[in-house]
DNA sequence: TTATTTTCAGAATGATCATTCTGGATTACA
DNA sequence: TGTAATCCAGAATGATCATTCTGAAAATAA
């Protein structure tokens, strides 16, 4: 009955993730995106909705794909070697030149007045999940008596949280190699904790 | 022969500053600007030039106003209370509503793509200074024997740098108490270097 | 093949933005 | 008091942007 689409969706909203990801929201007009994405206008308005459904699809594509992903060592592991596998997959990630945009959920979250609800709560869950799975890792390393000195829980995920962060973006103002050695400070710093 | 301005310039520009500190360059429209500072849109023009201009003139204006006061505390102390020190006065500074703005050279370097190179120039080396004050702090820690283990003093710089950046970032997300908190066990960290 | 549905390309719309123009109002000095 | 310079208000310009419209092309199902 109908005509196909001739392209991907799922392809298409991949690499839109992966061009709002580097140039964020307001940054990248529907205008860019037709043409690098080669998909004509109406139609991504057609698939996607508008401007702001189409960056919250792609902004729950980057939690799936990238945000979540990053957090599996902190599930799969226990105690403070969750913690310092967390941060080696981290250092590992921001080598690749992709990573030189930064966190999407972060970059987002600094910009969050120009999106809707639907993604305000987006952010705020993966960075909560975040929080809570370094809390959940911290809990165990005192269990275990891991730390050299007591340290609570509910604050120390959050100092963590913002050491993440920090690196994050850090890799967005400095080269590789200077994230790569504050990284392996910060990792010495965590081994003496 | 003519006649006289009928606004400050140094009081409009710290007004402006103010502004732009909080909305950012892209988001502050010259509509808007021209509204809040109640001045009209050609005299704007006239006396700071165009929105790029005028924004480099805010930069400015914060970095010798609010940036570099910051840092007096890491050239009139000496070690490591001189960087403690530093950090009560950031603890300090980001209790205030303002800070929930953020730093706006960290803010404005998050959208370097909007600015032209003078300000680009003038963010780099604000931010250098800091990273420059904080290593010669450290130095004279070492030197003095403060440090309980040995640590180098330009990763380390670099480090404590990205340490005050995540708190200024964690501001703009969070509110005061969980940046006091979070401070608080960062200068805990701190005392135990 | 034909009817029908969806796709697609490019133009059109309406909003917002930075910047400049115009013409009258205002003020300092001769 | 006159005049020349500068100010100011609002409209005008031209660019960019998100979004929608139009009409023709394409592809599937009968």
């Amino acid at each position: 009955m109908a005509r196909t689409k001739s392209f991907d969706p799922a392809q298409v909203l991949h690499q839109a993730m992966l061009l709002f990801w580097r140039e964020g929201f307001r940054q990248l007009s529907m205008e860019n995106l037709v043409q690098k994405l080669g998909v004509n206008r109406y139609s991504l308005y057609q698939t996607f909705g508008n401007k702001q459904d189409f960056f919250h699809q792609a902004l729950m594509l980057y939690t799936d794909n990238i945000f979540n992903r990053m957090l599996r060592p902190l599930q799969e592991q226990q105690g403070k070697a969750a913690i310092i596998a967390y941060f080696r997959l981290i250092q590992q990630q921001l080598q690749h030149d992709q990573a030189s945009a930064g966190c999407m959920l972060l970059n987002a979250s600094l910009n969050a007045g120009q999106l809707h609800e639907e993604s305000l709560n987006l952010i705020k869950n993966g960075l909560r999940r975040q929080e809570e799975s370094l809390k959940k890792a911290l809990q165990q390393a005192i269990d275990n008596n891991e730390l050299s000195r007591p340290r609570d829980p509910l604050t120390a995920s959050r100092f963590l949280a913002s050491q993440v962060h920090a690196m994050v973006l850090l890799r967005q103002n400095a080269g590789k190699k200077r994230v790569h050695d504050v990284l392996e400070f910060m990792l010495a710093e965590l081994e003496a904790w």
